[in-house]
RNA sequence: CGGAGUAUAGCGCAGAUGGUAGCGCGCAGCGUUCGGGACGCUGAGGCCAUCGGUUCGAGUCCGAUUACUCCGACCA
């Protein structure tokens, strides 16, 4: 490829808006462009990249015995229904209507078209398992775009849904996804972390997602020091260090308590630690139910475990008047008394400490010696604590290290979620009886994942791509040798090299930067300077040698 | 959806107190250069986001709308 004819130019002036390297560096290179917020063009550079990296996932998914195919991008929204996600997830989820007022959903993800299409055939258990997937262009109608191509509205995935007959099969099938994601992202040179997440709206109990860290990642998640851990904080379990849980227990008693409505208020007023204090945070579900959750004053909440242990859709804060209506205070709440009026859910800290202090349900009044089991009782009790850095490992054999990372794929265990919501989705085993599919999904995101490929590969000149998705290999430039050039050009084309040959009448200062920006992995050079000879030099080091066109080309076919 | 901000040439910006638009980069032509973002001369390019007011006259003042950016909330 001529430099000169090709779409799509290095633009140094502009500026991306996002602070995400990646985001400046392949606006600058020509790799992409904006279109509106979230939606971008991907230019002829950009779009080889993405094409090479989809080889790479293609050719490991179809080692693994996964077949590719395509479904429509628009879901016939009845499916998103059958399933209840219009309402679980119908917050990202775009829809469109036909002219004859036909509803559909524009594809977020497609476990109900995979399972639709399956269940037209009527499968018995020889068919089972296999594992069918697509690149298609997804659509999420996210709040807030951000970070270039690390969070978008728009953008191609490659999802994959496994179909089996039992837990024990598919096991095998999401063992051998993991160790084939390891094989793509080692191949695509990034190195990434397996970690157990939450499932969120996909639904089913257990996933993975491949994490490659990266302080401005968007993903937290904890390892252990000893490593045998390692978990997204939405799920990430810890050891509750014991306090004073030997201690016999006081005299309940509530005394006057002039304070502000923070939990440090309440440390200051009774000169107690925190940990000692118990806190009391009001939530209300979908339905407007109205949750108190309990823990120990040192600890948060998190919303996600908390919606999980009572298999809530939603949750919000609740507002101060629905506080109010419960005959309690904002700031002063207490779960004494509060039986039978909301669901009271306390975290297993609880059992940790004894003669607590929090407020007393009144504006200035506290209660003191307060204790589980003896002033208060819980109708839930489970994990709803946020894990933070510091804290002890499950086993409580290590302590946990805090990550940030980029989520790039992730796999998912859906078990009988979606067969047992939509009808008919079942096989005929050995015995003639239908029974559901036992199911798994598999996701990787294409152009998130080239983003994070170039946040892990540059330098401060521009990118520095692995050699097997560099758009082209060769990045050749002559000063003022045109007609060498040419030659060279032509022979490399001719040996089925990738060269893009840097054609312009440009000074060589700019030649130079802008193949340092665009970052193809060799680099030639002809000028006055090299005679005979020609320029090599590899992107990713600093020295370059003279070699003759014949060595060129019998390095190129190493 | 809350808070803050922006909208003038492809990009980055300037245009006190109202008088029909300018700079830098980029782009085009010619010439001189050429090992790290060259220089000179010439030139093209704008319905000043949209709609509606005020005014003899609006890029500028007022109102509304839309889009975008940042911080929250939400989320592969």
């Amino acid at each position: 490829m001529k430099y000169s004819k090709l779409f799509g130019k290095t633009s140094y002036g502009d500026q991306s808006g996002s602070g995400m390297i990646s985001h400046q560096l392949l606006t600058k290179g020509g790799f992409i462009r904006e279109s509106v917020a979230g939606r971008y063009f991907f230019l002829p550079l950009g779009w080889r990249v993405q094409e090479k990296i989809k080889a790479v996932i293609k050719d490991e998914m179809d080692k693994a015995g996964a077949q590719e195919m395509i479904s429509p991008v628009l879901h016939p929204l009845e499916l998103w229904k059958e399933t209840n996600r219009t309402n679980t997830a119908g917050f990202e989820l775009m829809q469109v209507t036909d002219r004859r007022g036909g509803e559909f959903a524009l594809g977020g993800t497609a476990e109900e078209m995979f399972v639709d299409v399956v269940r037209k055939f009527n499968l018995s258990y020889k068919d089972l398992p296999f594992n069918i997937y697509q690149f298609s262009t997804k659509f999420r109608d996210e709040l807030r775009a951000r970070g270039g191509l690390l969070r978008v509205r728009e953008f191609v995935m490659k999802d994959a849904y496994s179909f089996h007959t039992d837990a024990e099969d598919f096991k095998k099938e999401y063992d051998k996804m993991a160790e084939t994601y390891t094989k793509i992202y080692q191949r695509l040179g990034l190195e990434t972390r397996v970690v157990k997440a939450d499932n969120g709206y996909i639904g089913g109990e257990y996933c993975h997602e491949f994490q490659v860290e990266h302080p401005e990642g968007e993903g937290r998640f904890f390892v252990s020091e000893d490593g045998s851990y390692c978990a997204h904080e939405d799920i990430a379990e810890f050891a509750r260090d014991e306090k004073n849980i030997g201690e016999t227990e006081d005299e309940y008693q509530v005394v006057d308590a002039v304070r502000g409505k923070t939990m440090n208020d309440g440390v200051e007023l009774h000169g107690k630690p925190l940990w000692q204090q118990i806190k009391n945070v009001m939530f209300a579900d979908e339905k407007g139910n109205l949750i108190l959750a309990v823990i120990r004053g040192d600890l948060d909440v998190n919303e996600t475990k908390l919606k999980n242990l009572l298999k809530a859709a939603q949750l919000r804060a609740a507002e101060d008047n629905e506080i109010y209506a419960l005959g309690s205070e904002p700031g002063f709440i207490s779960p004494v008394g509060m039986k039978g009026k909301v669901k009271i859910v306390g975290d297993i800290s609880l059992r940790t400490i004894k003669n607590g202090y929090t407020g007393a349900n009144q504006k200035n009044k506290d209660a003191l010696n307060v204790n589980l089991g003896r002033d208060f009782d819980l109708d839930l009790e489970g994990d709803i604590a946020m894990a933070e850095a510091g804290f002890l490992s499950p086993d409580g054999q290590s302590k946990l290290e805090e990550k940030r990372g980029i989520e790039v794929g992730n796999i998912f265990q859906l078990g009988y979620h979606y067969s047992n919501l939509m009808k008919d989705a079942n096989f005929v085993d050995k015995d003639g009886q239908k029974k559901p599919y036992y199911m798994g999904c598999y996701g990787i995101g294409l152009g998130r994942t080239l983003a994070t490929i170039v946040e892990k590969h540059h330098d401060e000149k521009g990118i520095i791509w692995p050699e097997n998705i560099a758009p082209y290999q060769v990045h050749l430039i002559d000063i003022n040798e045109n007609e060498k050039a040419q030659m060279i050009y032509q022979t490399l084309i001719e040996a089925g090299v990738e060269v893009l040959w840097d054609d312009r009448s440009e000074n060589a200062g700019r030649k130079f930067n802008d193949s340092d920006l665009l970052g193809l992995p060799i680099r030639l050079v002809v000028s006055k300077k090299t005679g005979d000879q020609i320029e090599w030099k590899k992107r990713s080091e600093t020295q370059a040698e003279l070699i003759n066109l014949d060595q060129v080309l019998e390095r190129l076919k190493q």
